[in-house]
DNA sequence: GTACTGACGACAC
DNA sequence: CGTGTCGCCAGTA
């Protein structure tokens, strides 16, 4: 049983379309807990969950960071290239250029 | 309740 | 641009 908060947040990453990126601070406040970046990189970290483009949520300074015994930095890198997003060879890019805003 | 942990963020050097 | 500090929060032991 996943709680509320786990809920929210997978439902705010899964209408992030691709293509497009939001920070770890932008779901917490989209999961109506704002403030709470660091509780979705922990969730992110701990769960394995298919079916969820966890690859488009980098923080805020427009950088991956990842740390996952499932995935690395270069999946996560190929995965946004593919859907088009400028990825540096130091997995930064222009999250401004990139960012996702809700809009439901 | 306390004491950690950590895919964060903002800011100060 | 990098690095460290501090505050933040859910979840775990």
């Amino acid at each position: 049983m996943r709680s509320k908060f786990a809920n929210q947040v997978i439902g705010v990453i899964k209408s992030v379309p691709a293509g497009r990126v939001v920070s770890y601070g932008q779901v917490a406040a989209y999961a109506d807990k704002l403030g709470a970046a660091r509780a979705v990189g922990w969730l992110l970290r701990q769960t394995e969950l298919p079916d969820l483009p966890w690859w488009r949520v980098i923080n805020n300074a427009g950088r991956i960071s990842i740390k996952n015994m499932f995935h690395q930095p270069e999946e996560q890198r190929r995965l946004l290239r593919e859907e088009g997003v400028e990825v540096g060879e130091d997995f930064s890019l222009d999250i401004e250029k990139y960012r996702w805003f809700h809009l439901i």
